[in-house]
DNA sequence: ATGGTAGAAACTCTA
């Protein structure tokens, strides 16, 4: 089972990037992020045509999530329970015995910015959510743009980056209190190259000058984690016409 | 110095 998370900042502007990216990684779950279109604008058709079911959960202009998958999904859940929130960033779907787990983390502007405050709070009731989830199943991936980056190599410049928002001390402590619940991260359970990163911004020509960011990541229950066996971040997309300022992950898992 | 780019929408906000 093939499972993937891309941030595509438009699935308007990125359907055919989207398209072409499946058809070539055959990915049996797909998260997307920053969909940024209405339910009713969502291209069901196009992802029909090319052998998926989707859910979605969206709006406009900002936001929205979307889980694409090869197999009926159940248990569709698009709002961390009890968290009263107008934006659309989560959407949980139980598929193939998987409990997968889209999320799009607020970004938070700046850390003196009331986005930042929000932020930690909606962070705080994910982890408050996933502990549940992972009392009702034993496989469970939360797959999405977390907009932290974990640790210093996850960061083209530590010292630039320093206490910046998405390297602060105090996202870096929500995302550890999520790998607290007993998820671990998907792409440190193997060798990777050095400056492995899934974001760079479109400006200051940041790819090309691999200035980037890894804030987008695979979390895997402890079961799950013992059944993957390869987690990689797709740099190819980043490099297209017209790209997606973030990068695919896939993580492989060996369900039997 | 408070840039620079991209997307959506509507001349500004968000990332």
């Amino acid at each position: 089972m093939r499972i993937a998370t891309w941030n595509v900042n438009s699935l308007k502007v990125r359907l055919p990037h989207v398209l072409d990216w499946v058809g070539k990684h055959r990915p049996d779950v797909v998260c997307l992020q920053e969909t940024k279109l209405e339910d009713v604008n969502f291209p069901l058709d196009a992802f029909s045509n090319a052998g998926y079911q989707a859910l979605f959960s969206g709006q406009k202009t900002y936001n929205g999530v979307a889980i694409l998958s090869r197999s009926a999904c159940s248990d569709v859940v698009a709002a961390v329970p009890g968290f009263d929130d107008a934006q659309k960033r989560v959407l949980a779907a139980t598929v193939d015995g998987v409990r997968v787990v889209c999320v799009y983390v607020p970004n938070g502007e700046s850390i003196d910015s009331e986005k930042y405050r929000y932020k930690l709070k909606w962070l705080a009731a994910l982890n408050a959510w996933l502990k549940r989830e992972l009392e009702r199943f034993p496989r469970v991936a939360v797959l999405g743009d977390f907009n932290i980056a974990p640790e210093a190599r996850d960061v083209h410049d530590p010292l630039v980056w320093d206490g910046q928002v998405l390297f602060s001390t105090p996202e870096r402590e929500a995302f550890k209190n999520l790998l607290a619940l007993g998820l671990k991260d998907g792409f440190r359970l193997f060798e990777q190259p050095e400056k492995s990163f899934t974001w760079w911004d479109y400006r200051m020509n940041a790819f090309r000058r691999k200035m980037g960011l890894r804030i987008d990541h695979v979390l895997l229950s402890t079961e799950l984690a013992k059944l993957c066996t390869a987690c990689s971040i797709d740099v190819d997309p980043r490099k297209a016409e017209r790209p997606s300022d973030h990068a695919p992950v896939i993580a492989d898992l060996k369900i039997p």
